[in-house]
DNA sequence: CTGAATCCACCGGGATACTG
DNA sequence: CAGTATCCCGGTGGATTCAG
């Protein structure tokens, strides 16, 4: 029965639960190079698919969709022919940015270093782990 | 037709871009929670899996795999009987869940203001941006 | 120019069962 | 206790086409 597990934690999802949450507005595929993008000012649907190599029109829109979804930036529409859409950062956006960058500079400095661990990782089979007795 | 052919792009992104490629070290659904209770100290394998609420079993040795291959995490087997294995924050590791920490107070600061954007934005139907002419 | 819509391939990840 | 092995479903996202 009960052997030493008495140590339940009824917290599980503790405080940063939702912190998972906020981390997926982030984490898919394109949304961080889109506000990255828009960090250096407005930019228009296509001079952010350009900017943007190798994202394709369905993915530029669903992102730019979620992000402002979330408050992340403003759409635009120049009421022109041809018609223009400006995409920008809101505040709470620019703080965004400035939130991510330290995880940005982390991983530029630990880019070597990760490679490094993967090279040594993947050499030994991943038979290979420490073991004390 | 003839798609063998076309076996390219592996990675296209800029040169100083791979910030998303390291982001995609903790992007995945459960590396956050795994990085984050290891923060406390060191873990055991049903240790992390009780602190990490709604994890199978597979997706923890996944993701602890992975952490474990880019340098973040270490694995140490105990030889006895029944096995025990803990898990561990390297020291670059640590400096991770330093570098997340922004991140994770930006969310908690800003849960509200989301919802409250998230609310508006469907209660327009998504029908009305700002337009100027 | 800026999108919406459709089709589809891929794989992340959950449930379950088995092993050392 | 700490995994590995299968099966399988749904979401992500690429390519392409249509529309305002």
């Amino acid at each position: 029965m009960s052997t030493a597990a008495d140590r339940e934690l009824p917290l599980p999802p503790p405080a940063g639960c939702r912190a998972r949450e906020i981390l997926e507005i982030i984490a898919d595929k394109w949304s961080l190079y889109v506000v990255a993008s828009l960090g250096d000012g407005p930019r228009r649907f296509n001079e952010l698919k350009r900017s943007i190599d190798g994202i394709s029109q369905r993915m530029l829109t669903v992102t730019l969709r979620g992000l402002e979804r979330n408050g992340i930036l403003t759409r635009t529409v120049l009421n022109v022919m041809p018609p223009h859409v400006s995409y920008e950062l809101t505040p709470m956006g620019s703080t965004l940015v400035a939130a991510t960058a330290p995880l940005i500079e982390w991983s530029t400095r630990n880019l070597s270093a990760i490679d490094a661990a993967r090279l040594e990782y993947d050499a030994r089979g991943a038979r290979r782990t420490s073991s004390r007795r």
